[in-house]
DNA sequence: GGGTCTTGAATACGTCGTACTTCATGGGTT
DNA sequence: AACCCATGAAGTACGACGTATTCAAGACCC
């Protein structure tokens, strides 16, 4: 029985999670290099692992790995920023605002179009769920229910960027979802959510499912505009 | 001894050059199992080249490696559709068209927002290069000069993205230049640029430069509305 | 008899250690 | 300065064993 904690998965993603957070937090500077040998001792696994590990961080181009020189860290402007596991990475480490600034640029880009084509796009299933999941969001807004309130924020979201039709926007749900939970984290806990924001969210359920593509749009433009707004103010 | 051609990188990009695109080009369709012994004696190379391999398209999400079943090819939904390799593995196979068009609509998200931006933090040497460009797609978009045209254009995006100072659209720069690079490949190579979209660019420019963000975006959103509709004409 | 549970063998990935190959790099020679 | 060679670290290969997961045969209960 392994006492570990870091789950049960291979030898392989417990070195991944252990070197992508070191390297995406700057604990190794970018051009350092890192001798395959020397990591196999220092986790106790041999090689192989180390090199599959290797070619996973250089996927990534968190690393580029050279014939007799080592795997170097290479510069962070050469990162797979939009590699979900790169995102969680930096979320988790040192300039986890700067990075929720971007995301939440990324995201006041990305979701009043997404809504626009929902409106467009979505079917009465997903109307219903965007419908269920804003009134669950009234429902959770008042007395310290933040963690109920994020569930359906969340999915509500998701299924707005499903509902667009479009793979890329959909695939982005997994990056408004860390947003989200890391906003809701960094927040004090004893706030409860913006009534105006719950209120813009019941609207667009409403507009998508009237088919209102630029009411959809605007209304989401509103909700994106306060997130960066609300970024401002808790800012360090 | 091989005369593959492929290039003269490792054997694992080698396997991962051939895995890749026959498994997004759908040759395998999702649910087929791969083993990993097989697919040793398929490419003649030991089991190890193939794990890691195997690796690499696992953490694309990809394919999922179990054991006792092997590794399986995963539904098209659950690809990280925002890897480079996979966007131009994607974009040579079956579908281009449909993956074209989802990128366009990305463009049309992003690209007037980082245009906005672009305008409040260009430095002076972003916009010198802005307007070198733009010059350089007016000189070349007359007389069959496509090539150069698309050097100019591909160049002239890549800074406005880079210049809006976010790391999350800088870094869409590759995807840009996969969209005008195939939808210029994809055309009829005998058609001028639009007119239209080379004062555009010129215009986006000077707006960046002189910081009107209002005037930028909506420029830029004149050129990636332009190329929805380049799109809808020449869509098969 | 039909259905559920237990058990065990088969299997394909996971990990390891070792030996060998391949070249970029750096230094020494001409 | 041009060239060549020794070096070192990644790249590749092979064989062995570990281990989880599956599937089916058989025991057991209803």
């Amino acid at each position: 029985m392994e006492a570990t904690g870091s789950g049960e998965k291979g030898l392989h993603a417990r070195v991944l999670e252990s070197l992508g957070p070191a390297i995406t937090a700057g604990d190794h500077p970018p051009g350092t290099v890192l001798r395959t040998d020397e990591l196999a001792e220092r986790f106790n696994v041999s090689r192989t692992v180390i090199r599959e590990a290797v070619r996973v961080l250089e996927s990534m181009h968190l690393v580029a790995s050279r014939r007799r020189v080592g795997v170097t860290v290479r510069p962070a402007e050469e990162w797979n920023v939009y590699d979900p596991r790169v995102i969680g990475w930096r979320l988790a480490g040192r300039d986890r605002s700067r990075q929720l600034r971007s995301l939440t640029v990324l995201r006041s880009a990305v979701e009043p179009v997404a809504a626009g084509l929902a409106a467009r796009h979505a079917t009465p299933a997903q109307c219903a769920e965007l419908t269920e999941h804003a009134m669950g969001m009234v429902a959770t807004s008042r007395g310290q229910q933040l963690d109920a309130y994020l569930v359906h924020d969340v999915a509500f979201h998701r299924v707005v960027l499903t509902a667009s039709g479009n793979e890329m926007f959909a695939r982005l749900w997994e990056v408004v979802a860390a947003v989200l939970t890391g906003r809701t984290h960094h927040h004090v806990m004893f706030t409860d959510p913006d009534p105006a924001a719950v209120t813009l969210h019941v609207q667009v359920a409403e507009a998508i499912r009237t088919g209102d593509a630029a009411r959809a749009e605007a209304l989401t433009r509103e909700i994106t505009a306060g997130a960066m707004a609300e970024l401002d103010v808790l800012a360090p």
